[in-house]
DNA sequence: AATTAGCACTCATCCCGCAAGAGTGCTAAT
DNA sequence: ATTAGCACTCTTGCGGGATGAGTGCTAATT
């Protein structure tokens, strides 16, 4: 079942038209448009093939073509234009990525907004997930008579705070005592196993009253639990509103309100995180011949849902391309773009992919930097 | 040129319609929907004069009248009807601001969002402005060599944090006395007296080498100095879709790009703040008579902007209403509603003047909390 | 003097129909 | 296998009543 060559020229014309024009493709344009040897009649019959195929679709009859979900899945997967990013875009773009003040959510977000700036689509992060993270400190600071911050750095080197209630006839040193007790107990242990029943273990032998241990323990603890606090980033939202599949306003208000209810996005990105991405095609599948084209495969891995493809309510006429993160030798959180299907998608691949590469490094030079304060010369 | 009671009576029903439908009222309607006692024509004679006037407009010949924004400047300061929030309403808002974890700007956040939730449009907030207060604490906490957390109390007991790099041979004893000679320096101290200069002053007699302190003390001094940063929280952006006035997407796609470029909403309300509200009625002038309304006269001060009283670009078709919440004896920030000139004027109004007085309780409860950790049953 | 009934007039809006145009599918010729 | 030709379909745009809501004006009424 496989295209034969012309059937891809054909499909890939199609499609890029249809990116380009938002809309639907005839023969003749086409033929025009991308200089075929053949006449229109023979586009049309091979149209008509790949729309029995499955690939193309038409809104009604005597209009031009539409890419169908598996026609764009066909594209993606096998015939995208390899795309490279300007040397200049690449290396503003770094560099606005590295002076990101040590902080690793401040990378993440500027991440965000360099990809939904470059693309012109809406763009979606995750927070780095650290549950599988070391505890490496926990202080408490006293505010003032009642109240403390307390701060929780983890192996990564995320250094998270949180103000809370204590009782106020705990005194400074106290509060010192057992956060250094806690901090002893558990340091170096896994988020994961961590448990209020460990917290508390760890400050057992402390000479602080039962009394007013309790509340301060319990607060140790949720700062730490909350250390793992997925946060979504999002950017440029409103910048579908440009495109014409977008005009009806209320689908385009539906569309806002499933983006912004980020709970939603959270959960799904946070469902396909674990599962890695598939080199330089996607994850479905299709029918198409070669499995590899050339000059695609040296690019990262990404992830390209189409359409139908996404599970989320009311997204179904976008594309969602993604990538993911790590820290250390894990995948940490997930970053990516939602578009109309009509994406550019070789564009958007080629930024992905080279976010997830920069992500990487300034991650990893994050934690080198960490490690060994010296040498800063590892950018690639 | 004052209006007399009919006419006062009918530009009310106008407004009122038209904030109801969205569509130019007319003679016809207006009698059989607010049973006035007189004819059509009457009527009509009327609308004529208060066109004459300059208080209502006719799109075009043969539709009905819609208000004008001095006709609604005129509604807001003399008509509008007292509307008061329901006592669950008030309950459930207030319980819900109160158990916001003594974090100021986590008050401020709710507050707006409880703001566009309850309104239907967009709310906007600007966090508390804290130059005038003063320096309580200043902490720094060794994260790990080379890296620091430094923790800003202020007397407004709010608390702000933030990583820096520091020296990497600086070591946690020499932080911490650098943190403590800076801090007993300056307690006390308004930000706003606070520079470069006196935090080195304060911190000249400690024995640490020059070389490793400059930059500790620049990254204290910019610690306490962002400590004031000006932010802007916004709700239900996307909520101004719902109305007709924003049926074409490109007007929709522009306000929401005026609305979302926050430095100009920021800088627009931030220069707002200092000129303190005007009662119940607002600042602009009417010609109206009666200038304290009967019930109206108790309610908290707040302002409302009407289309071209607001001098951003692309905000011209709305109405703004905002108030000022306190610190102490001082306007620290402001809070408000962006939605159609069209506006429940009397809802929101109830809204904003609840949302005040319960933020500016609660922010004196997290004061007095602070000051004697006694009494919390000074809710109103 | 204020109110009202009556009437002519004005426009937006809706709907219908028609023509134009783009695109297709099919068939027959190359 | 390709292509030219042609009939057919269906959307889109446009003009033209018809509709109807609403007005302004005038003359009659209270």
């Amino acid at each position: 079942m496989a295209l034969d060559e012309r059937k891809k020229c054909i499909l890939k014309a199609v499609v890029d038209d249809y990116i380009a024009t938002a809309e639907p493709v005839g023969s003749k344009a086409l033929v025009s448009r991308y200089h075929f040897k053949v006449s229109p009649a023979t586009i049309r019959n091979e149209m008509a093939e790949l729309e029995e195929l499955g690939y193309l679709e038409q809104p009604h009859t005597s209009a031009g073509r539409v890419p169908s979900d598996k026609g764009y899945r066909a594209y993606v997967d096998t015939l995208l234009p390899v795309e490279d990013i300007t040397r200049e875009d690449a290396e503003r773009i770094s560099r606005y990525l590295s002076d990101s003040l040590d902080e690793l959510t401040s990378l993440i977000r500027r991440a965000s907004s360099v990809l939904s700036e470059q693309t012109g689509y809406t763009s979606v992060a995750l927070s780095p997930q650290l549950h599988r993270s070391q505890l490496q400190q926990i202080k408490m600071l006293m505010i003032e008579p009642g109240r403390a911050l307390v701060v929780v750095v983890l192996s990564a080197g995320v250094v998270k705070d949180r103000l809370v209630r204590i009782p106020d006839l705990l005194d400074a040193q106290q509060l010192m005592q057992v956060a250094s007790a806690i901090e002893s107990g558990l340091a170096g242990m896994k988020l994961d196993d961590i448990t209020l029943v460990t917290v508390a273990a760890a400050a057992r032998q402390t000479p602080v009253p039962d009394s007013l241990l309790n509340q301060v323990l319990y607060e140790a603890y949720v700062s730490i639990k909350q250390a793992d606090n997925l946060e979504v980033y999002m950017d440029g939202t409103h910048n579908l509103l440009s495109f014409p599949e977008f005009s009806d306003v209320n689908k385009a208000r539906e569309h806002l309100m499933t983006l912004t209810s980020s709970g939603m996005i959270a959960g799904y990105m946070n469902e396909m995180k674990d599962q890695e991405d598939q080199g330089a095609s996607a994850g479905e599948s299709t029918d198409l011949s070669e499995p590899e084209p050339p000059g695609a495969a040296s690019r990262p891995a990404y992830t390209v849902r189409i359409g139908q493809e996404i599970l989320l309510d009311g997204l179904q006429d976008c594309s969602f391309v993604t990538t993911t993160y790590k820290m250390g030798d894990y995948v940490a959180g997930r970053i990516g773009v939602i578009g109309p299907k009509r994406m550019t998608y070789g564009k958007v691949i080629s930024h992905i992919s080279f976010i997830k590469q920069t992500l990487n490094e300034q991650i990893r030079s994050l934690a080198a930097g960490r490690d060994r304060t010296e040498d800063h010369e590892d950018e690639a």
